[in-house]
RNA sequence: GCGCCGGUAGCUCAGCUGGAUAGAGUACUAGACUACGAAUCUAGUGGUCGGAGGUUCGACUCCUUCCCGGCGCACCA
């Protein structure tokens, strides 16, 4: 795509200017204004070498690309302008779209295969047992997806994985309730609401009785200790609660995992860990808890690999999941995609990898994301601030039901439509923006149809197909005549920018970037689309406008 | 107190890892449906990029410092 025109213009700048191809396709950029050409070259880096002022060696590098293209030396360019420090390059029309014909010919348009051979795994969305998902779940499972989606673009193995909150003491009162009351209860519907009430119910018996959190306690040990009847009830509680997450994850927003392997997997694997650390003299005793210290100069409290009763923590488990996804997974990059509040967390774990001698400790990436938030404050399950995931997509697709009703009532596959619409309002309204920010929950803005919206990109895909299917034959691979209206070479310079900016997305685990290019796609698509006509013009215009 | 992240138009946000005159949406104003479907498009109003220093050819972007907001700071996850 792009690159193949910035290669040519690498390897036209090497012999004038000294510099090595590579390096120069670097420096080249895409001028901010479609006036100025289709690629920029600051010259700013010459000017200490050659001891001349940047205007000075841009007007003199023009005047000999010009030499070059009177003579027909470079047939691709159309024309090189000097632009104070810039030198400007238009390229031909026809080039343009010779390279671009060609690169959409392939199959898996603007992918790359930078990560062929390597596997990434994410961790995302991961919920916890028996307890509702609620709207930063929402924003795990999306960011996840997109990031594995764009892993994937990138030519990687990738596994997605669920590391499910599937342990620890409060399944110990679950599973007691669930022996108690279970049969009060009705789980062949929503289970996990009726996990939680029984949940809830545990809490408010114990306030008045202090004896069953013994109970609970008690019932988690002899599940620890590998008590049949009890495993059978706590496994019950997870194969419910899957469901009820694969109903929403991949049901309603086809987000999907590889392996469901949540923390109880991992418990007969801490131990080995422990006494890694343990063989390289890392863990010390202090107030009766194992921990491993940091130098002064990282500034971070210890992290407690043992609880001065024995047991582990959270950081012992994620120390055994990374091992485990990098010795069994054959990780060779490894994605949390956790909120931010998280941050000092994985910078412990990250780090005792490090200083256990995992060199691969630096593939470990935290992918952080903003957190929801409201006026109030947090959001909290004990406040009642918490808005369920689920409650966000049945009212978005509520909204969009009634907003059909209005804007089109002859609709005939109005609930699919509606629930297409809504979803992608939802999805998009979390990926377009920079994932580090908080976001202030509001109705408003998370089921906004217009403008800059996951509705527009739909609407204006919808435009595209639409033609394609009244055009009635089978769309040709390249244009017949040259694209010459500004609406047309636009949308092509945008097009061209595909794999560059799937490319970046990734690097920078940053969906925004792609979604944020889908708008700029979809607004030059509107520009051609109202300026340009496509069906009944001459047979040559048609089928070109088609193609592109 | 210490650490991490944020502060850009009235509002919500982009700004492609240091480049040219800081851009969208929304709201407001004025226009375009006998038109490839108007959830669209065109034009206009709107900015001391939190403040102050610094680095250099060049800073929204990097450094220092202060202010404001969020999150975190050993036996929850």
């Amino acid at each position: 795509m792009i690159q193949t025109a910035k290669i040519q213009i690498a390897t036209l700048l090497n012999p004038l200017t000294q510099l090595a191809a590579p390096d120069l396709q670097k420096v080249l950029e895409r001028p901010k204004q479609f006036e100025h050409g289709h690629l920029a070259f600051p010259v700013f880096a010459l000017a200490k070498n050659l001891k001349k002022a940047p205007p000075q060696i841009s007007n003199e590098l023009a005047i000999k690309i010009e030499e070059l293209i009177k003579v027909g030396a470079v047939p691709y360019l159309e024309k090189v302008e000097a632009a104070g420090g810039f030198l400007n390059f238009t390229f031909k029309n026809s080039y343009l779209q010779d390279v671009f014909f060609l690169a959409v010919s392939k199959e898996n348009i603007g992918y790359s295969n930078l990560g062929e051979n390597k596997t990434v795994v994410i961790d995302y969305a991961s919920p916890n047992v028996a307890k509702p998902m609620h709207v930063g779940h929402l924003r795990a499972a999306m960011v996840g997806q997109a990031i594995r989606n764009l892993a994937a673009s990138q030519g990687y193995n990738v596994i997605g994985v669920n590391h499910l909150g599937d342990w620890g003491s409060q399944f110990g009162k679950l599973a007691w309730a669930y022996q108690e009351w279970g049969s009060e209860y009705d789980f062949t519907v929503k289970p996990i609401d009726s996990l939680l009430k029984l949940y809830v119910r545990f809490h408010d018996e114990a306030e008045k009785n202090p004896e069953i959190e013994h109970l609970g306690a008690a019932t988690f040990k002899k599940l620890e200790d590998g008590d049949l009847e009890i495993r059978k009830i706590w496994q019950k509680i997870v194969e419910d609660s899957l469901k009820d997450y694969d109903r929403l994850l991949n049901g309603l927003l086809k987000i999907k995992h590889d392996a469901i392997l949540g923390e109880s997997f991992y418990t007969d694997k801490m131990e080995s860990a422990v006494s890694l650390l343990k063989e390289k003299n890392l863990l010390k005793e202090s107030e009766g808890a194992q921990v491993v210290f940091f130098d002064e100069k990282e500034n971070m409290p210890p992290c407690i690999i043992k609880k001065s009763d024995g047991a582990s923590i959270y950081a012992t488990r994620d120390l055994a999941t990374a091992i485990y996804r990098h010795d069994v997974m054959k990780a060779d990059e490894l994605l949390y995609v956790v909120g931010q509040d998280q941050s000092l967390h994985f910078k412990q774990v990250f780090r005792v990898l490090e200083l256990a001698g995992f060199e691969w400790a630096n593939t470990c990436h935290h992918i952080s994301f903003g957190l929801y938030r409201f006026e109030e404050g947090k959001m909290s399950t004990r406040k009642g601030r918490v808005i369920l995931f689920e409650d966000v997509i049945t009212d978005a697709i509520a909204l969009v039901e009634k907003m059909i009703t209005e804007k089109n009532p002859n609709l005939e596959n109005r609930e699919l439509v509606a629930k297409q619409v809504a979803i992608g309002a939802v999805i998009f309204n979390d990926l377009v923006n920079d994932r580090v920010k908080n976001v202030l929950f509001d109705w408003d803005r998370i089921l906004n149809m217009e403008g800059d919206s996951g509705p527009y990109v739909q609407y204006t895909t919808v435009r595209c197909k639409s033609i394609l299917r009244k055009y009635g034959k089978p769309a040709p691979t390249k244009a017949s005549i040259e694209l010459s209206s500004e609406e047309e070479r636009k949308l092509l310079f945008q097009l061209l920018q595909f794999e560059d900016i799937l490319a970046g997305a990734y690097k920078q685990y940053r969906p925004n970037i792609l979604a944020q290019y889908l708008l700029e796609v979809c607004g030059s698509f509107s520009h051609f689309y109202h300026k340009c006509r496509i069906l009944g013009e001459s047979s040559e215009v048609e089928s070109s406008r088609i193609a592109l």
